[in-house]
DNA sequence: GTTCTGTGCGCCATCGATTGTGCAACCTTG
DNA sequence: CAAGGTTGCACAATCGATGGCGCACAGAAC
């Protein structure tokens, strides 16, 4: 039925429809009617396609058009609610659009990200945007270099616009209710801990800024020693932690999920006094919400986010002033 | 410096650098010793590439050289750790060897894996790997009919080679571990529930079968009723047991993470008897391992499954007998 | 000075699809 | 029946990169 060796072409099927290329392709990418093709040729054509299982070689009608339908997308990592819930979506929405998705994972690694927004441009992507990019200013660069449109989501940058979480604010919240829980279940008042995540990172930074900011309302100071952000892992989170033996009441807020995993770990080892534990994490896990000690979770607004950065995409780069998309606060039921 | 409007081709790099374009391009494809290219030409032309941002237009020279370099695969979803393990750890595999790995997410959804597939052959992939697909053999048929190699993973195929984990031995030792704790520390010898999945899925009916035969072993019957496997959603978990209150110990095996979060809500919301209940499940993640009751889980191991998809790679298939994966039991620690 | 061997590079066809243009054949109208 | 209009399609250039082939020129050998 087909040929054995290689990939059906319009040429193979003019051949056997006994029609010129040129019909062949509008056949088959629907311009036939603009050009007056016959129904009767239209119909021959299209029933040969199905039987010998043509598909268009994109690559070849891209480079004619000059345009790829390809938008690309780098993310830090997939298993990770949040990051796999962007990727997801994204696609979702590209795909309504029309467009070719490619979404690809550069583990928080400056150089993967740099490889991989430069193979996405030679795939002629029309647009990329930067998730939670280590660099995203290097990434820019070379966009506009290219004349591909760049968009930075989760993490700001300078050189494009940039689509982010309202991180301040919904710090601000999660601290305090993570303080009034202390306050209700241990009748103890603070000052917490702040653990995970860079300072040098600017989502670290707003988050710590939101921290302090709903201690200083409650005239509670932060000791410098409180903030342990020494990285984006459930290794270091859990090394910073373990010398950390807790004689009394303690609170802790969690930058990110991947810490979360360091402190689950150290809360779960420790001897005693881990009741006395209550702590919340700024971002969201459907497990993270029922473990011991947990009093509520932050979960970034993933499809607002998205929609703000499909609005930003195909319009000439206004501002790079970021675009704050406010996030959902969930706290968890009181003990029994 | 460079063009505001298009990318940079070889022939503007021809122009401004006063050499061919075929000079240019087998410079800036390494083949210009071979084709007796000066080093001092070689030189220049690598040098005003880097100034003008040039990036080589993959789709034409892929078009040329008749392939692709990608690397299809489909995944159901991202937002889960084993899926995005599988996706992560492929990305990762496919780059070292030298390919462009385009992975993308079909929402277990058989219209848009198949609409997936299409669209990836139609970017001349030259491979398709095919997770947890629903209807992994229609996507296999499309393969073949474009002389396209696909590969089964997770679920099995008839019409492609497998890569599959070891479900059954899992489920068995798996039950078992429920089993052997559901005695230790209730005073309870079953039998378990089975919660999650559907029985029409291959993966579902071997872990039921490895779930069945534990208890044979035992000689404990299982009830029909105590099979609940009505889909994989967190809802449908939820919705199947919420009319379930037990009297008295109880055990569950969840099949997958998915169906966990379901037990895992309804379990939390119990008004009694939660501290009566052991569950495990098939399917691992960081944080399901501290939840209160749950006893071990399943992780399977991705890595060495890739390896084996790797293997098969560019192999003229040979048998399309599964290739079966032994999985890895995480036990968790007795509650204190 | 002629022939021979390298060196260095340009010319051109090609991959598959798209699209502006052109042109037969047929039909209509007066 | 000629002029004009319509229908239906083919031709050929083009997108950017590649690679076989061949040509010009330089130096070596005789």
């Amino acid at each position: 039925m087909e040929k054995t060796s290689k990939r059906t072409t319009i040429y193979d099927l003019a051949k056997i429809a006994d029609a010129s290329p040129s019909a062949v392709s509008s056949v088959l990418n629907g311009t036939w009617e603009k050009r007056r093709i016959s129904q009767k040729l239209a119909k021959r054509v299209m029933r040969l396609a199905e039987e010998q299982g043509y598909t268009v070689n994109v690559q070849a009608s891209l480079l004619r058009r000059e345009r790829s339908n390809i938008i690309g997308m780098i993310v830090p990592k997939y298993g990770n609610r949040y990051f796999g819930e962007i990727a997801e979506q994204f696609e979702a929405m590209a795909r309504g659009k029309g467009f070719f998705p490619v979404v690809t994972c550069t583990q928080r690694d400056p150089e993967l990200e740099f490889e991989a927004a430069k193979e996405l441009i030679s795939y002629q992507a029309e647009c990329l945007i930067s998730t939670g990019a280590t660099d995203p200013d290097r990434i820019s660069a070379i966009c506009v270099a290219s004349g591909v449109q760049s968009i930075n989501l989760d993490l700001p940058g300078k050189d494009a616009p940039s689509v982010i979480s309202d991180n301040y604010s919904a710090a601000r919240d999660l601290t305090k209710l993570i303080l009034d829980r202390c306050e209700k279940d241990l009748d103890w008042s603070g000052p917490l801990r702040f653990v995970g995540g860079r300072l040098a990172d600017h989502n670290t930074a707003a988050r710590l800024d939101g921290f302090v900011s709903a201690h200083n309302e409650r005239s509670i100071s932060v000791p410098d020693s409180y903030i342990m952000a020494t990285g984006y892992s459930a290794e270091k989170a859990a090394a910073t932690l373990s010398t950390f033996k807790p004689d009394g009441p303690t609170g802790l807020f969690v930058n990110s999920t991947i810490s979360l995993e360091g402190v689950v770990r150290w809360h779960s080892e420790l001897a005693q006094g881990a009741d006395q534990i209550r702590y919340g994490c700024f971002d969201w896990d459907p497990f993270g919400s029922f473990l011991p000690g947990n009093v509520g979770m932050v979960e970034q607004d993933v499809t607002t986010m998205l929609i703000k950065v499909f609005e930003l995409f195909g319009k000439p780069s206004t501002s790079t002033q970021p675009i704050l998309v406010p996030c959902k606060l969930r706290a968890f039921h009181p003990d029994v």
